[in-house]
RNA sequence: CGGGAAAUAGCACAACUUGGUAGUGCACUUGGUUUGGGACCAAGGGGUUGCAGGUUCAAAUCCUGUUUUCCCGACCA
């Protein structure tokens, strides 16, 4: 690409309502555009960087056996309400209706179509096993799209789905799957963990994620550095605590005037916050809930939503928790308290603890398991860094982390749901067992410039670089010069590099800067000393910029590494 | 969905408090001087101030409604 006559164009500010540096810097280097919340137009360089990764990303899916297909998006709300997932996504899908009114939706995830497209095919165990994927769009409609490219509405992805008779094929197509989802990403030079993860909405017994790690990330990474042990901090189960010895006190009222929260209760008392218990009101399906854990500890939703089976969670608003406790928000606590009660497996073990009085202004201390009763119990609380490791009891260190890639084992929930069915060696119908995966190419392009990039830009891994070799033309009305960059800029394209000549009647400055924004892996430079048959060669990273012969250039750029 | 902020030229912003011809920088056009890391001088073009009402002789400015965007939270493969 010239870049004279060409569409292209940067920006030489910041736009306002990007937040993150991967959005700033694709918009200012004119890569993507904002249409609205979370939905970006992908311009021509960009475009060719989504595109170079979906490419490694159609290789190795394609090595590894699977086979591409295409899926529609404006899909009939019918199926989703058969698999039992339209209330699952609620509000979260895209909802319209045709001109006789009937109902579509954009599609959020496409198990369903590929059932049906599976059921064309599967009738026998012979007929197993196989894999079929597209990159396709996605449509949901986050509450609130942030970062870039990383939470948006509308968003390319790559779905696989693996299709087997039984869970030990399956085990296999998910290896399989895994192994090329680390190739994947080994390719793309990401620094990323895989974690254990919930399964979600898609449902199913096993689901790892890819993550990769930088500081925007909005899932918390539990990593154990001695064993390996990695999960995200939505599953990462807790160690129980050793019981607490202490003799028991028995529990005794105590005035603690306008102190209705952990901290200042912790200073008002001063007492660690671990010797407090806190209580929560929490909303879950419609029905309110107390929830009890240790002062230091968060609660963790998914633990509790979980343990409960239930859908939906959410903190009681001040009103609800007034009238369930009969005093301000600040003075919950377990004892009398006329609603379930859920209690973190630690509670059990801790002795002679703090809790609200239900009472405005009034705290009990001394108070032990035996003061109250309680409905649920289990491990309900967050991870903290430091925890001892689930496994091996070491230190656990926390990154963030954004999603990039996510595999899971479906079993027979959909096969089950929207009947899945194949005839096997006796003669027996079976429900087929599934596995699904995932890979965002948008998030990767976001979190690749999150992790590659200076303060003058964006800095490309070669292989998705929207250009290899970016040629600054110095002077445009030096004929010599014109003459030596185009015929590199032929020559390279000649031997399949791609290139991009920037021609444009721009004083050097702006074109150096430009390069370095668009982060072009190599730049070489046509100037005064093409006269002696040199130009520049300078790799993105590099300080150094050295004068290599003309007749070299091609030879010089085929002998880079993934050129 | 709760709380907060904002919307003025392609981009970033000023003018709003205290109503009176809409301005600056970048970008763009023309001419000139420059020319290896975002040049300078001069002359220009580009706006129904998000939209709809209201108050007023007069609204970017005050009031009401509405839409959109962003932030914090909630939610989230």
């Amino acid at each position: 690409m010239k870049l004279k006559n060409s569409f292209f164009y940067t920006l030489r500010e910041d736009v306002k309502d990007e937040d993150s540096i991967s959005g700033k810097l694709l918009v200012r280097s004119g890569m993507i555009k904002k249409t609205s919340s979370g939905i970006y137009m992908y311009l021509p360089l960009g475009l060719k960087v989504l595109s170079n990764i979906e490419n490694i990303i159609r290789e190795e899916m394609n090595n590894s056996g699977a086979l591409e297909l295409l899926m529609p998006n404006l899909l009939p709300e019918e199926i989703y309400i058969s698999s039992g997932r339209r209330d699952n996504f609620g509000k979260d899908m895209f909802s319209l209706k045709d001109r006789y009114d009937r109902h579509y939706v954009l599609g959020p995830t496409h198990e369903e179509l590929f059932v049906e497209a599976a059921k064309m095919k599967i009738k026998s165990y012979k007929d197993m096993p196989f894999n079929i994927y597209q990159f396709g769009l996605k449509y949901r409609d986050e509450p609130r799209p942030r970062y870039g490219l990383i939470r948006v509405r509308e968003f390319c992805m790559k779905d696989a789905y693996s299709f087997d008779v039984d869970d030990d094929a399956c085990d296999k197509s998910y290896q399989i799957m895994k192994d090329t989802y680390k190739r994947i990403f080994d390719r793309f030079n990401l620094d990323y963990k895989i974690v254990l993860a919930s399964s979600g909405a898609m449902g199913g017994s096993l689901s790892e994620e890819f993550q990769a790690v930088t500081e925007i990330g909005e899932d918390t990474l539990v990593i154990c550095d001695n064993c390996g042990y990695a999960s995200n901090l939505e599953v990462s189960p807790c160690v129980p605590i050793k019981e607490i010895k202490e003799s028991l006190k028995s529990k005794e009222l105590i005035h603690t005037p306008n102190v209705g929260t952990i901290e200042d209760l912790a200073n008002y008392l001063k007492t660690d916050k671990s010797k407090f218990v806190k209580t929560l009101i929490y909303k879950i399906d419609d029905k309110f809930y107390a929830c009890l854990l240790p002062g230091n500890r968060d609660l963790n939703e998914f633990k509790v939503k979980k343990l409960l089976g239930a859908k939906e969670m959410t903190l009681a608003d001040s009103e609800d928790v007034e009238r369930i406790t009969k005093a301000i928000v600040g003075f919950a606590g377990p004892v009398n308290l006329e609603i379930p009660i859920i209690i973190d497996e630690d509670i059990v073990k801790m002795k002679n603890f703090v809790v609200g009085a239900n009472k405005t202004d009034y705290h009990y201390i001394n108070v032990n398991i035996s003061d109250f009763k309680y409905d649920y119990i289990g491990d309900i609380k967050n991870t903290l860094p430091n925890d001892p490791c689930f496994k091996c009891h070491h230190p656990l260190s926390f990154k963030k982390g954004i999603e990039v890639g996510n595999i899971f084992k479906l079993g027979t929930k959909y096969s089950e749901s929207l009947d899945l069915k194949y005839l096997d060696q006796n003669n027996e119908l079976k429900h087929v067992v599934m596995g699904c995966y995932g890979i965002g190419p948008g998030r990767i392009m976001a979190a690749i410039v999150e992790q590659f990039h200076d303060d003058k830009g964006i800095v490309w891994p070669i292989n998705v670089a929207p250009f290899k070799v970016g040629i600054v033309l110095i002077d445009n009305k030096d004929e010599k010069q014109v003459e030596i960059a185009n015929k590199l800029y032929t020559e390279l394209q000649a031997n399949n590099i791609e290139v991009l000549l920037d021609d444009r009647d721009l004083r050097a400055g702006v074109k150096f800067n430009d390069m370095d924004l668009i982060g072009l892996p190599i730049r070489i430079v046509v100037g005064k000393k093409c006269n002696e048959g040199l130009v520049e060669f300078k790799m993105r990273l590099e300080d150094e910029n050295l004068n290599i012969k003309i007749t070299d250039v091609v030879k010089t750029i085929k002998n880079i590494k993934n050129i």
